[in-house]
RNA sequence: UGGGAUGUCGCCAAGUGGUAAGGCACCAGACUUUGACUCUGGUAUUCGUAGGUUCGAGUCCUGCCAUCCCAG
């Protein structure tokens, strides 16, 4: 790999400030790279709707994230991205469930910030790589280079990597790629690190009390229009508190009471309408996906046998692929798949490695 | 106003004299670098109300209240 070759190469690493990313950044001092640490501010307390004053988690993790590049004793700048992020991370959130779609906006971090943004950094300071605490492997293969499953498959991130390409796994790292969660851990421990024993980030890192429709409204001004639930067949069973605040194949915080549990099988923006029904209902064979990309650079001439992901946790689903077009397919897979969610991303797998993926229609 | 029926957790609903099932909803926790799903745990000292019978009543009796239906 190209990290047995890190002579005066030298690297930005992406630090949260949490555990992963620090031992990612040590391991690379440890093999040579000339690593700078960086951390990206991707939006302020006033946006994420936290009191000014108040500690912010953000603010916090900047402070783990320097604490440990001291201790590494590399360089470490603070790039402030809050605009980028609001605009496409946020604003395409927002946008999203407007439309009655569920957006994941940690893959649209990835391409517009991590991928993007933060690369145009590191071309300005001399870096050949970029380095994050993401779980996945890159190998090559044939002279082109593959996305591959972390080996802790518990941690595996791989599939909100899904659309990077060849032109970025050349100057990506990832240095956990072949490390267990408890070993990265310990190594965090035995390093003295600040953030040794932090717990795993979870939610929405812009909506640090988990109330994302909330959330919406503020960015938005807006309050949520009320509409109504009804079955497939169009009976009403009661009011919803707007669109924005569902997602396919939810159940609770419906507020109804039916004699079975109701899922959301559908939500129609535009006639601002939730459709629900039974477990049953849920389930679908095909699927749509738009904006795919192959991170071979290039779509299959055929349709293509592989293993399709639909959500984030979840195992990968055996399916046929069929390119519709440039960046577009058909998915058909071999069993009923429960809850395919539009705006949630669709990651096709051949074993280990990554084909590349789309955004559910 | 006559006749009939019903009143058990926010909703639905078991229970038929022996010390309040279950489902839905809700809450908490687990899981989790998105939203969900899922899993685990919690939630009526109380059965419209007031009396009575009984060792013991949600279950039997009586009055009252409320709701629904049919008459008119």
């Amino acid at each position: 790999m190209r990290s047995d070759n890190p002579e005066a190469a030298r690297v930005l690493v992406a630090m949260s400030g949490g555990v992963d990313s620090s031992v990612a950044a040590k391991l690379l001092m440890e093999r040579g790279f000339d690593c700078i640490g960086c951390t990206m501010r991707l939006y302020d307390n006033g946006d994420a709707g936290i009191p000014h004053g108040r500690t912010c988690c953000s603010l916090e993790d900047v402070e783990d994230a320097r604490g440990v590049a001291y201790q590494l004793g590399m360089p470490y700048y603070v790039f402030n991205f809050t605009d980028c992020f609001r605009e496409k991370v946020i604003g395409n959130f927002v946008r999203s469930y407007e439309a009655g779609r569920t957006p994941n906006p940690c893959i649209d971090c990835n391409r517009y910030l991590k991928f993007d943004k933060l690369f145009a950094r590191a071309r300005a300071l001399g870096c050949a790589y970029i380095a994050t605490g993401h779980y996945a492997r890159i190998g090559c293969e044939g002279g082109r280079y593959v996305l591959r499953k972390a080996a802790d498959e518990s941690k595996d991130q791989s599939y909100v990597l899904y659309d990077v390409t060849q032109e970025k796994l050349a100057h990506l790292l990832f240095p956990l790629g072949e490390l267990q969660k408890p070993e990265v851990r310990a190594l965090a421990a035995q390093a003295g690190f600040r953030n040794a024993r932090k717990r795993d980030s979870q939610d929405i890192c812009f909506v640090p009390d988990g109330d994302y429709a909330r959330a919406i409204e503020r960015f938005t001004g807006k309050t949520s229009e009320r509409g109504s639930f009804v079955t497939r067949d169009g009976r009403v069973l009661g009011t919803h508190c707007g669109v924005i605040h569902y997602t396919i194949g939810q159940r609770r915080g419906l507020g109804l009471s039916l004699p079975e549990p109701m899922y959301v099988c559908e939500i129609d923006a535009g006639r601002n309408t939730v459709v629900l029904g039974s477990a049953q209902e849920l389930l679908r064979r095909e699927a749509h996906a738009e904006a795919v990309c192959w991170i071979s650079g290039a779509a299959p001439e055929e349709a293509l046998r592989c293993r399709v992901k639909i959500r984030y946790r979840q195992k990968e689903q055996p399916a046929t692929v069929v390119p519709t077009g440039a960046d577009t397919a058909n998915l058909q897979f071999d069993e009923p798949q429960r809850a395919v969610t539009p705006g949630q991303s669709a990651v096709f797998y051949d074993g280990e490695t990554v084909l590349g993926g789309g955004i559910l229609r």
